[in-house]
DNA sequence: CCCCTAAAGGTCGTATTGACTTTAAGTCGC
DNA sequence: GCGACTTAAAGTCAATACGACCTTTAGGGG
């Protein structure tokens, strides 16, 4: 070994996030198979012949958690290479981030394996995943929090049509930080292209009805919301 | 094909960039074999058995460039996947982006390749690059574009100690825009740990001597700089 | 019909930015 | 030695963005 190509296996996972119950949740698997049997781990699995690493995320997300790609957004987020992430030998991953709004409750899918969403503040203060999903998740997290600074992803863990106070708790959720819900109404909807007036209502069951938006058309925000500091787990809490 | 485990080999693919000659230039190796023999490509090579990317990348640095990764910014791009991107067959690669300062013209190596620094807006528009290496080297530009609103990378092309003004040179062959100078170094002295000032001065052929600076600590620039909008090309030019 | 709540909208002082001007400190040509 | 020229450094000023905070609006519930 060392002098010679690598023999390597290819794999696909995935941190699919989604806001629910006041909470962002990650889906996550329970191992059926060694090593790590029984475990919480990312969905995920081989790379196939003839497709590229996107299309492998897009049919895992579908055979693993039933979940339909074309109604998330899907990115690449990272390669994990250390030769010693898997114990049954080289195997080398492409984590891609998933995210959507408050998504269902995955029905087992093709695979037995057992999915659920789990609170990423939770996992990530006391859980322990396979292999090296841990520091995936937190890769994950990371670029979702600085993505809702610059971009309109925030608006795709809602709904449409949605209203600015579910948009305002999705940063709140993530960030784990409260907003203020003048400045934050204000900040958005001055810019350019981000939200889109339905010039509908929606009544709840306390407070004044609020304005109804769909997603605008640019998929920067400009200027960008910036979060006030560093918050490196969700909201601590002790 | 399709069904089982895809058998792959994976690679890693270097855009090394560098400031010379008041123009982003990029490192490009002419092929010495078939496919795309006698076209430019990015350095690179094999993944080896016990090696993470990162350490393959810095390998190839060094055979196939003779930089040394130590004294280089360098930073996991993205991975590419298309089954029909080597005609050889099935070639995963990652992408690196290595930064530095005013690097030396590269030595050959060990690798019997023609390396050479290239001009990135000439080969971009004009130059074909071998397998998918035109879209990776647009990828790292706008990696380096978008990086030098948020972080202090600008500094890596500069060696220590350096002035303000080759500092905003680096920004505006970048962006490809021109930047007042007075308004540049306002915003920049005055970002928390973005700059160290040395106290010396140095003395050029013409115009008032400029301050040094070594770089701070920060490796975020707060508040950002950020950029008018998209250029999608170096400055264009016609 | 009053209270409670959240949405919507406004105020105000401060910080940041872009466009521009002014002053400083060197080299060069004569 | 001196003025022209060049770039660095510093300042001005109006427009904008932002954080903190307040007021008004429009529903539901008791």
């Amino acid at each position: 070994m060392g002098r010679g190509r690598a023999v390597v296996s290819l794999t696909v996972d995935l941190v699919i996030f989604t806001v629910r119950a006041e909470q962002l949740q990650v889906l996550l698997v329970e191992r059926g198979n060694e090593p790590f049997r029984g475990q919480l781990a990312l969905p995920g699995g081989y790379l196939r012949g003839a497709e590229t690493l996107e299309e492998a995320a897009v049919r895992e997300l579908w055979e693993e958690t039933q979940l339909d790609g074309a109604r998330l957004h899907l990115e690449q987020l990272r390669t994990y290479s250390d030769p010693r992430r898997d114990p049954r030998g080289r195997v080398v991953t492409t984590a891609y981030l998933a995210l959507g709004a408050d998504l269902p409750t995955p029905s087992a899918g093709t695979d037995a394996k057992e999915a659920s969403w789990m609170p990423v503040r939770d996992v990530l203060e006391e859980g322990f995943l396979a292999f090296d999903h841990g520091v995936i998740l937190r890769d994950g997290l990371e670029r979702a929090r600085a993505k809702l600074e610059y971009t309109s992803i925030a608006t795709v863990f809602c709904s449409e049509p949605f209203t600015i106070g579910e948009l305002r708790r999705v940063y709140e959720v993530i960030w784990g930080i409260p907003l203020d819900p003048s400045n934050f109404r204000r900040k958005l909807t001055r810019a350019e292209g981000f939200l889109e007036p339905t010039g509908k209502f929606r009544t709840s069951t306390v407070g004044r009805p609020a304005a109804l938006y769909s997603r605008g058309s640019a998929p920067l925000l400009m200027p960008p919301f910036l979060r006030a500091q560093e918050n490196s787990l969700p909201s601590a809490g002790t």
